[in-house]
DNA sequence: TTAAACTTTCAGAAATATTTGAAAGTTTAG
DNA sequence: CTAAACTTTCAAATATTTCTGAAAGTTTAA
């Protein structure tokens, strides 16, 4: 198999992939041209790679970038913006964590929260108050081993965890 | 606040974080609806519950079983088939993480390691395959340490993982 | 049998999400 | 300044996903 078609095919799949885990496929597929890229690509090339609009790039770009997972690089002498991705694929990873965290599971702890609380004028609301409850109990568990994780230096994917996990 | 205004304030942002996760709206909705009916309900009773379709119904309730979070179940007496959800938000939580690690992250697993194998023409491809075998390794730890999460009978949740990672 | 009670399917309609591309906005070299 | 080089925005077009509802299929009671 050729590089070239290697490459896009691995670019192809994360699209796809993307899509099926709730992120849109442009996105997935330049986060994948980015991590295979040793340098840094401008609007231009990625435009040009992936046959998508401008308009386009500088869109799902910025959201990366929201994600924290894309960085904006600034050449001596260019005046054109370029893009890399975090190679680190661990880093990657955290960085998703932080911010599905803080997107996704918090805002369901808050409405857990204040449905728990709110919920006490009828008191035939047992079983509906035990879901939000458990949901709401595991959703803080998870919040609070996310957090830990997080925000450990420690690269706990190959440390004890793991070997506490996996081992025994 | 009333009990009927809570549920539906439930079900409504249950469907509403389902979409952001890349779960369809109706799907998550008659999940939630689903977990805070202490008795089972019939097709009819969704459709009337949430105003959708018989085909919705249908489709969204077999996805859901499909997933192994929702069950059927056949009352004595009775012709019509009814559902009711796995309501041991643990036992969801993991049949969920069964069904993504097998959905989701074998089938990106097998696209790797085939990429792997096959990149031997270019010998320019150095970074690529660093790219590859990374995301390999890392997708391959997570891989087994779902594995074990899940075929564990230890209700992990509670036990000494949780308190290895929050404590300390 | 058969017909009522139920479930499933699926083509077309509707809703939602994504993309384009041209215009507007911004920055910088000179 | 100002004009070239670049980035951002956003309304309209396109693509994708989801939903409807009627028809087809299945099961069961009698």
């Amino acid at each position: 198999m050729k590089l070239k078609e290697a490459q896009e095919k691995f670019i192809a799949a994360w699209g796809a992939f993307g899509t099926q885990w709730g992120i849109n496929r442009t996105m997935a597929q330049i986060h994948a041209l980015l991590l295979i890229s040793e340098k840094s690509l401008s609007s231009e090339d990625i435009m040009k790679e992936l046959d998508i609009s401008r308009g386009n790039v500088n869109m799902n770009v910025r959201e990366l970038m929201s994600w924290g997972i894309v960085h904006k690089v600034l050449k001596f002498g260019e005046r054109k913006e370029f893009f890399t991705a975090e190679k680190d694929i661990y880093k990657t990873a955290i960085q998703i964590m932080k911010e599905r965290r803080k997107r996704e599971l918090v805002p369901v702890l808050n409405l857990l929260s204040e449905l728990e609380k709110e919920i006490i004028e009828d008191d035939s609301a047992d079983h509906f108050q035990k879901v939000v409850g458990d949901i709401y109990n595991f959703g803080d568990s998870t919040n609070k081993m996310l957090d830990k994780m997080v925000k450990t230096d420690e690269h706990w994917f190959t440390g004890p965890l793991m070997k506490f996990l996996v081992n025994k």
